[in-house]
DNA sequence: GCCAACCTACCGGGCGGTCGGTAGACTGGG
DNA sequence: CCCAGTCTACCGACCGCCCGGTAGGTTGGC
């Protein structure tokens, strides 16, 4: 998770803003890690001052307070889904190639390292109403950019009788989910888990059989 | 939510086991929307004390304690998923069958109320250890559950080239996300909600084209 | 000598949980 | 018919603890 210094940058607005920015991305990383092992309100202080060797007041030498920690993990987070997931996928013109970017680059993501994606999404609850306004619009954002492109691909005539923010939101939760059971020390390994997954997910919106074309409603 | 009653008298080892039941249950019906909306670490026994018009040491009168409240919810919320979802869905002889009904009955059950249901899933960290393997426990058999019926599947000729373990999580996510997404006073409805949700989980699985079938691996 | 990078010591407050008490309904003996 | 005794269902006050956050240093490298 080298991109966060850069992250960090960007996210100013959060920090003190003067301090070495080597040392706040380790802060911002443990912090990460021990909001998605532990949650958000489980976690003290003190724990993420001790994981990175300080006492609780020299954290707040590098930090405004425990809510403003957790934005600029979410925002990096967000940040990151918008680099690696939907900038890319915007560039593919196909639906159906941007739907598998889309669900192969999500995916990529959480294995490669799922803690600011799920704090992302499992603790919005924890901040201020302004900040989670912002996270939860970008979210918004993100469904209807996928539920945008179920409905160009059903415009193509390859998928039938699917509402799409429907289609979007089980995609979503699929991809999401992964960071519950994925672990890279286990039996499975990525690349297999990217690859099977994308394919439920194409298999699960696109229609191939007669069956389905035929009978739209129910 | 009327079946929490016997619920109750089920899990009886976290209550004091003489109070009124009628009152208990509805104690445990505030405490499962308040830990559902605000989270339990969030959620402070004042609150719920409150919701149920008592003092906090009122309370205590119903209740053992903050962590033995949070364990009735989620065993009151595996024990629904038993009766209403996978018991129901072992009787079907046809794995097809058999897959559908454990998507379209856990998907149901969620549409109707996911306070104890989500609870399941997102508050695991907040038992005691010997609490939080027994309710693992029970998540793992069904999860095993829906990875036997897709083996079985597969044994039939129609499921190919798909990991079961990664197919059961897979399908687990999309439901369990509803939660997230479907609110009862929204633009859709209950019963499209589980019919599209079952249709897609069923289409991610199945193989139904020579493409897929032709080419198992990569 | 200065300033970045920390620390010790502390604050107010809310937490989960407990204790002693009590209003009021109910019960049974005279 | 009464009243002592008992039990259910609660409450006010309190406990020790830890929380997020801060004030006011101290230290060591430039």
């Amino acid at each position: 998770m080298t991109a966060l210094d850069s992250a960090l940058h960007a996210t100013g607005r959060t920090a003190t803003g003067e301090a070495d920015p080597d040392r706040r991305a380790e802060i911002y990383r443990n912090a990460a890690r021990i909001f998605h092992r532990k949650g958000y309100h489980a976690t003290s202080i003190n724990d993420i001052a001790a994981a990175v060797g300080l006492t609780k007041a020299g954290l707040y030498y590098y930090i405004k307070g425990k809510q403003d920690l957790l934005f600029a993990i979410m925002s990096f987070a967000m940040d990151q889904l918008d680099a690696q997931v939907i900038e890319p996928a915007r560039r593919e013109q196909e639906p159906q190639a941007r739907l598998e970017a889309i669900v192969s680059r999500h995916a990529r993501l959480i294995t490669q390292d799922s803690s600011a994606l799920t704090i992302l999404v499992n603790e919005l609850e924890g901040l201020l109403p302004d900040d989670r306004a912002d996270i939860i619009g970008r979210q918004r954002d993100y469904v209807e950019f996928i539920a945008d492109t179920l409905a160009a691909l059903r415009d193509e005539g390859k998928v039938l009788g699917l509402d799409p923010t429907i289609g979007a939101f089980s995609l979503v939760g699929m991809i999401l989910w992964i960071s519950r059971w994925y672990r890279a020390d286990g039996r499975l390994d990525a690349d297999e888990v990217v690859a099977e997954v994308t394919r439920m997910a194409v298999a699960a919106v696109l229609n191939r059989n007669a069956e389905q074309a035929e009978d739209p409603d129910e």
